[in-house]
DNA sequence: AATAAAAAAAAA
């Protein structure tokens, strides 16, 4: 067994009097020589059990004999990596261990001695100084070629070091070895640690060839996160007892214990699938009966066989051509010829991200699976623990992790572990919390965490680490705006770089955007020329296959949608004329759909339209609404407009924000929306008739769209304030100006037929619109471009750069980051560029001043009581953490977030901070009662389960 | 001081 190493024996015992790691409370400590060995033999298990081949292969790539390079290299770097702990900065911490050190021949300063200096030499920076003199030294290699293998070592925190640093501490030797009479001591234990090492760790003949290896900056990153992974393993006490141990120590029984009690789910190892695509998709998916492969899917799975490698593949095509299956089909493929172990996939919102992972759970239900293979699953996000699928899953996977000794109790056999069947999928404990979450086979999570692979932030390397071993599947990619996209670019160069295959799946991209992400995977290189025909395509639906160093590839699949064709009018800007026109069209009874660009229009809006049509026939939905209101909203939304018409009502009206635009599969027989950019405007007129229905009233037969939020009269039409605030002049003139034949000439719009005309023209750079808009375009094309560069701008502060070239070391990677979590609000680095936000918990204040859960909250969840003097039960506390509600922007401006925070500091209970309970810990409560008004920082905070959060302010 | 929706923040 990989196990079986023993370091000890090689030493003398000064060196082995060396110790790493103290247990604060007691008196535990562990030797040096022993966590060596411990994180040398998990990296190894790690290699052989966890790591897919992807990543094998990559750093194997990069060395003289491949992959069993690559596994002495992993191991030999976990098993020096704490060799800094050799050094009196470090062991002068704990004075008895320190003291045991003294007395085999090693002097050091007391910890008061050395001060504030010891910040020089964390154990980190001097372990990579001591490897590359060593490396130097005793191996005779040039200096600039030690810091790539080096900074592994220098790195294991989190964050490789900066080369000033390094020159700093090279200037104090004392921190490294003690002055005087023991300092050939000191020289002669880190040598012999690091001799050892080498040579128990079977890199002692590599070193030689080695020092002609030019490591890729994707190799540095894949290596240390794997020796964080290792060392955070042999860190832990449960698995890795301390000494002195209850009995006598067996190095190989002490790894195989701990391995056996972690029980870390192996990669996915996909298969290479022939089948053709009918096949593939009738055994993969729950089809519903008669249901026939689109060409889309069908196509899309054909040219993942015919790239020539590691690629990106995008799929363009409207709604309903089954893009998600198509994804997973592809990923599939891709995963089996990559070598990937596992798949993620990014969402833009937490609840499309819900909504997709029960879906991969049937589907990895479906995947072929050896006997008691086990998957490990995972939903990222930061609301994730309150989702209950991922709850269930968790539930029915807790194990304890813990060392299990070999002839202790043996795992017990799950259900169906034996023999050939699904494989078990589990959310396995240790792959829990936000840092090692992602490192779980299958994860499904918001794109922000892809995006987190491009910000500079401490522990960058696991996520990455993550990534390499996945096939991507990043959907919705047309929603992102420039900032996102900033980074977005910047993680596909990574990935392009580890040979992660991707899938992208999108409406319509603008061409321009559409080659950005194929040249960003395929790496800046060279030859722009070859993405010329990936920005000139037009066909819709649409594939772009690229593979670094090769001509993309285009398919063009025919669309099987149904078309429709749908009828646009202008519609004046006025409530009257809107209730009258709805009177009008409604007459016969039917289900409108108005849509308005901002909350404020959405309430006011519905106030006139209550009045006339009764509140009963008038119904609201935007996102100022708690979380679990806002969830009932969408059901109900979904029970009356959705596929299942039986309780569709005869006459109503909902009156929604952008909420109702996405993801929705809702339908109405007559729309009317504020005017918006066109490729949102086209979502919002995807729910008009959308499903099949006879008996829609005679006068709403045709499909027709309303447009309004735009004075019309003026000589270029003129958006309203609102709606210019949210989407620019810009976006929104375009959108008129491809728009305007469609109103002139009555000419009904084409879906899906028109939609990638109309997208490119709005989005790309010619002229559109009557002659005499041209001046007030460009004037807002200016403008327009003067805020995307300002974006872009900002995006670059915290993002990392692309990989550099071969060799040179990681040092300085994340140099200007954000480091460890800084806690001001304003200095935190974000993938997403918005403003400053508020969330907040909303609790009821009960008649005698005591709190509780909301009471109208489902699912059991309402009337809970909140006991402000000690911890709520965890039922009531999780319950509440349901309740989010993000506050209106206005309650976050820069001169006034602080006395809100301050006033709704006035409801922060200690004992709500547990760490056992920490549904509330940290929030922000605001009790409200329903129905009265709330005064909050000047503002007065009104909720009502009609409209929602409403804010005026308090002396109006 | 009037503008959507969207996400998010612990180590060895």
């Amino acid at each position: 067994m990989a196990g079986g190493f023993d370091l000890r024996s090689r030493l003398s015992a000064v060196a082995r009097s060396v110790w790493a790691k103290h247990d604060v409370l007691g008196e535990g400590w562990l030797p040096l020589w022993c966590h060596m060995q411990d994180s040398a033999a998990v990296a190894g298990l790690l290699w052989d059990g966890w790591v897919p081949e992807r990543v094998r292969a990559l750093v194997g790539g990069a060395l003289p004999e491949g992959e069993v390079d690559g596994r002495r290299l992993v191991v030999w770097l976990a098993g020096v990596h704490d060799i800094g702990k050799a050094t009196p900065a470090f062991a002068c911490q704990v004075d008895a261990l320190a003291d045991r050190m003294r007395d085999a021949g090693l002097e050091m300063p007391y910890r008061a001695g050395l001060g504030a200096d010891r910040r020089l030499a964390p154990h980190g920076l001097a372990g990579q100084l001591l490897l590359q003199e060593w490396l130097k030294e005793r191996h005779g290699w040039p200096g600039r070629v030690t810091g790539q293998f080096a900074v592994v070592v220098g790195g294991h925190h989190g964050v490789p070091p900066e080369q000033v640093a390094l020159l700093e501490l090279d200037g104090r030797a004392e921190l490294v070895r003690t002055p005087g009479g023991s300092e050939g001591a000191w020289l002669r234990v880190q040598g012999e640690l690091l001799d050892g090492c080498a040579a128990e760790f079977g890199v002692e003949e590599r070193l030689g060839q080695w020092r002609g290896v030019r490591l890729p900056q994707p190799v540095q990153v894949v290596l240390s996160g794997l020796v964080i992974m290792a060392d955070w393993i042999a860190s832990n006490p449960d698995l890795f007892p301390y000494f002195p141990l209850e009995t006598g120590y067996d190095g190989g029984r002490r790894v195989a214990a701990a391995w056996r009690g972690l029980d870390l789910p192996g990669p996915w190892r996909p298969r290479v699938s022939q089948e053709d695509a009918p096949v593939l998709f009738a055994s993969r998916f729950e089809l519903p009966p008669g249901a026939v492969v689109r060409p889309v899917q069908a196509a899309a799975v054909e040219m993942a066989r015919a790239i020539p490698g590691a690629g990106l593949l995008i799929v363009e095509a409207p709604m309903g051509e089954g893009k998600t299956e198509a994804a997973l089909a592809v990923a599939e493929v891709l995963a089996a010829r990559a070598g990937a172990g596992g798949v993620f996939f990014a969402l833009p919102t937490m609840a499309t991200s819900n909504a997709m992972f029960p879906r991969l759970l049937d589907w990895l239900d479906r995947l072929p699976a050896e006997g008691g293979e086990r998957l490990s699953v995972l939903l990222a996000h930061s609301k994730a623990a309150l989702n209950r699928d991922a709850a269930e899953l968790r539930a029915r996977s807790r194990q304890r992790v813990a060392a299990v000794d070999v002839d202790g109790a043996q795992r017990v056999p799950k259900v169906g572990e034996e023999g050939a069947g699904p494989a078990e999928l589990v959310a396995h404990q240790w792959l829990a919390g936000r840092k090692k979450g992602l490192l779980s086979s299958f994860v499904v999570g918001t794109i922000d965490q892809l995006l987190f692979a491009g910000l500079k932030a401490r522990h960058l390397v696991l996520r990455h680490l993550a990534v390499a071993g996945k096939v991507v599947v990043i959907d919705e990619a047309h929603a992102y705006d420039t900032y996102m996209n900033a980074y977005l670019d910047r993680v596909l160069g990574w990935l392009g770089a580890y040979g992660v295959p991707v899938v992208v799946l999108s409406a319509t991209l603008p061409a321009a955007r559409r080659r950005e992400l194929a040249q960003a995977y395929a790496g800046a290189g060279g030859d722009e020329g070859r993405f010329a025909a990936v920005e000139q395509a037009r066909e819709y639906p649409l594939l772009t296959a690229v593979c670094a160093g090769h001509d993309p590839l285009l398919g063009r699949p025919a669309a099987s949608g149904r078309g429709g064709e749908v009828r646009l009018e202008r519609l004046e800007d006025d409530l009257e004329a809107l209730a009258d026109r709805l009177e009008d069209d409604l007459a016969g009874g039917g289900c409108a759909l108005v849509v308005r660009n901002t909350v404020d229009r959405v309430l006011e809006a519905a106030a006139v339209l209550r009045g006339r049509f009764g509140a009963d026939s008038v119904s609201v939905a935007h996102a100022r609404f708690i979380d679990t209101d806002r969830a009932e909203n969408d059901r109900r939304l979904l029970e009356l407009f959705g596929p299942d018409g039986s309780r569709r009502p005869e006459r109503h009206i909902v009156v929604a924000s952008q909420v109702a635009e996405q993801s929705l599969d809702v339908d109405f027989d007559l729309l009317v929306s504020d005017v918006a950019p066109v490729d949102l405007l086209l979502q919002r007129v995807g729910r008009l008739h959308r499903h099949q229905r006879s008996g829609r009233p005679a006068r709403l037969r045709e499909a027709r769209c309303l447009l309004t939020g735009v004075d019309w009269s003026a000589p270029v039409p003129a958006p309203v304030r609102g709606s210019e605030a949210v989407y620019g002049r810009h976006a929104l003139l375009r959108s008129l100006a491809v728009l305007h034949p469609h109103l002139e000439e009555r000419r009904g719009l084409s879906l899906p037929g028109d939609i990638s005309a109309l997208v490119q023209a709005a989005y790309g750079d010619g002229s559109v619109g009557p002659a005499q808009w041209a001046p007030v375009l460009q004037e807002a094309r200016l403008v327009h471009e003067q805020l995307q560069d300002t974006k872009a701008k900002a995006a670059d502060v915290f993002r990392i750069r692309e990989a550099g070239k071969d060799g040179r070391s990681l040092m300085g990677w994340l140099a200007g980051g954000t480091g460890d979590a800084d806690d001001t609000r304003a200095g935190r680095a974000q993938v997403r560029d918005s403003p400053e936000s508020l969330e907040v918990i909303v609790v009821e204040e009960l008649e005698d001043g005591s709190l509780a859960t909301v009471s109208w909250a489902g699912e059991g969840r309402g009337g809970l009581p909140l006991p402000t003097g000690s911890a709520p039960s965890p039922r009531a506390a999780k319950a509440a953490a349901a309740c989010g509600l993000r506050l209106p922007a206005r309650l976050a401006k820069s001169y006034v977030i602080d006395r809100v925070i301050a006033e709704l500091e006035r409801f922060y209970f200690e004992s709500w901070q547990v760490k056992e309970n920490p549904w509330l810990a940290g929030q922000l409560i605001l009790p409200i009662r329903p129905g009265c008004p709330t005064l909050l920082a000047g503002f007065r905070l009104m909720y009502t389960r009609e409209n929602g959060l409403e804010v005026s302010s308090a002396d109006a």
